[in-house]
DNA sequence: TCCTTAATAAGAATGATTATTATTTAGTTT
DNA sequence: AAACTAAATAATAATCATTCTTATTAAGGA
């Protein structure tokens, strides 16, 4: 049973061992399993949520290292924030460039992948401001579930 | 000494009026002078910016109230959240179509307009997910003032 | 195995935002 | 124009996500 995706996030551990050592920090279990839970979900978990899960299989961890792991995560480029507008940051481990649709009733986030001939243009003006880092769009709407829901309640 | 921008924001005013009768809400001088804080402004306040302008003309208004305010105008369509992955919420009183380069370093939010022939195209998959609201589209980068500080400091 | 220092756990602190409650007032009705 | 009523407000307490402090632990090199 040793799926395509275990050994697909065995790889990525294996990576994150390498971008540790690269950047001369520490390769400790917290930093392991954090990773892990963020990079085994598709739920673009909150740091909350990351931390439930961990303590289930580290009950000593604490909030702070859940905090303070993701944010050097981030600085390493593993992990990225959420953009969502709302006071839980969440976070998403998947680097292949996708976009994020999220619904204002329910708050889910919804991956949005751009087809292989889809490119999402940057404003002409946008390279006058300075060195553009990253773009993050983000599409906010009412995802079908809630737009269903709406129509159940009105019957 | 009546300019164009004074009469301009008479103008979003009698707008801001109308549609608080047209939604039921009361036309209260707070937010009135909420909405004139945002609308006036080209720096994209946080809500503490705006309590502190406020209070200048009316010493009594609450946090509360503003934080109040600036939520219902944002649920009315006039205002808008930058989305800026920081701690504070910053606002946006300017409807036309427009995006943000932000700042990693100072965190200061730039407006880049489009040209009249530009448009961001959404992704195809985009509507698959539900009935889409807005579009937000967030340029994260170095701007060219940190930039030239940057360089200074090299010498 | 020892040593150095980064990383951690525990819990306190912070800071933005929101809730509570008594009071005021906008807009309607008399 | 006075009275009424519910929405909005001021004041302050509370909440909640996140970060800081400090003493302790452990990763990885010597």
């Amino acid at each position: 049973m040793n799926s395509d995706k275990e050994k697909m996030l065995e790889e990525r551990i294996d990576f994150l061992r390498t971008m540790c050592k690269l950047k001369g920090m520490r390769v400790t279990p917290q930093r392991i399993e954090i990773y892990k839970q963020v990079a085994n979900s598709c739920e673009h978990p909150d740091a909350e949520t990351v931390y439930e899960a961990v303590k289930e299989k580290m009950p000593n961890v604490s909030v702070d290292t859940v905090y303070r792991t993701l944010a050097s995560l981030e600085d390493m480029d593993m992990i990225f924030r959420v953009d969502n507008q709302l006071p839980k940051a969440r976070f998403d481990a998947d680097k292949t460039p996708h976009h994020h649709f999220l619904c204002v009733k329910c708050n889910e986030v919804y991956d949005i992948f751009l087809e292989s001939d889809e490119k999402i243009e940057l404003p002409k003006n946008a390279e006058r401001f300075g060195e553009i880092k990253d773009i993050n769009v983000q599409i906010r709407g009412i995802c079908n579930k809630c737009l269903q829901e709406q129509k159940n309640k009105q019957n």
